[in-house]
DNA sequence: TTTTAATCTAATTAT
DNA sequence: ATAATTAGATTAAT
């Protein structure tokens, strides 16, 4: 609330410090103000642009040219969550019931485990993938048996064929 | 805090009623608990994908038993958010100098314009979508733009040909 | 009708 | 192994 009151003060006004909205985030880069993206230069650096050097863009645009991988000063990513086993328990057994949870249940869920709705969110989504890669390859290794199968199946059809030649052979 | 005592203590019995998890969810949906995985059964409906009667998953379950797909589908979606000028302004300000803003900036951000982080990520990736859709679009206007006036030199040049083999024709 | 917030998948990155 | 992020495609609210 006062932080919403401290940004509406700040926005009623047209012109506002770019360095006052970014704070401390501005004390690292300086006072270059140069865009970062990447996507618009698609073809040309593949390699840069996967290998992410820098997942905090802003600090590390100019780290472009000199990779510095292990700069653990700060990472842009939100830490991984670490849900506990009983956390787990409850989100899969929900689940099982339902793997498309709804705003409510979502946000249901978020207080009964004390998590946020978003962690419930990506959660579902991460569990979703993995069912969908189990079915696809249990799908896969079906159709390899059967065409184990097939292929067993010829080789005694061949040896069927082989050995009623040779009879047929034999009699002519 | 109180909903996360409530969790660990439902949490650390191995066995906790579905219906407690679920609460008022599972008004809607009686006591049938039934799987909700649409895409299992891909290979099989595919005259539905193409009538567009439900290609969001959701609704699909829910549309068997109710005859109203459109509502049943934005009561399990997040309330759209509805920015203030002001919060646009300054996320786009923002965009202007870092559009891939870490977790820090994000949740700077949530907090200076009273908003949940995942709001702003969420922002942020529509903003960069958008971006890529317009220097699409305009990298599509120049190709075009080249092609007509390749055109159009074209027609000048085969003027020019047609000229010169009149006048060659004359001399013949 | 247009714009855009929310949701989803698929692939990937990174812990 | 899996949480987090991205692009991209849709859906649906304004």
């Amino acid at each position: 609330m006062a932080s919403s009151l401290a940004a509406v003060t700040a926005e009623s006004r047209p012109t506002f410090s770019i360095h006052w909205i970014l704070g401390l985030e501005m004390e690292k880069s300086g006072n270059s103000v140069d865009l970062h993206r990447p996507w618009t230069e698609m073809g040309a650096e593949k390699e840069n642009r996967n290998k992410r050097v820098c997942s905090k863009p802003f600090h590390c645009s100019e780290e472009v040219n000199s990779p510095q991988p292990s700069s653990s000063w700060y990472v842009g990513r939100r830490p991984r969550t670490a849900f506990t086993n009983s956390q787990v328990s409850v989100l899969e057994t929900v689940f099982q019931v339902n793997c498309y949870p709804g705003i409510q249940l979502r946000e249901r869920l978020a207080q009964r485990l004390d998590l946020e709705e978003d962690r419930i969110q990506i959660w579902f989504q991460n569990r979703r993938a993995k069912l969908r890669r189990s079915l696809r390859e249990s799908s896969l290794q079906l159709v390899q048996t059967t065409v184990n199968d097939l292929q067993a199946g010829n080789k005694v059809r061949d040896q069927l064929e082989l050995t009623s030649h040779l009879l047929v052979s034999d009699h002519e």
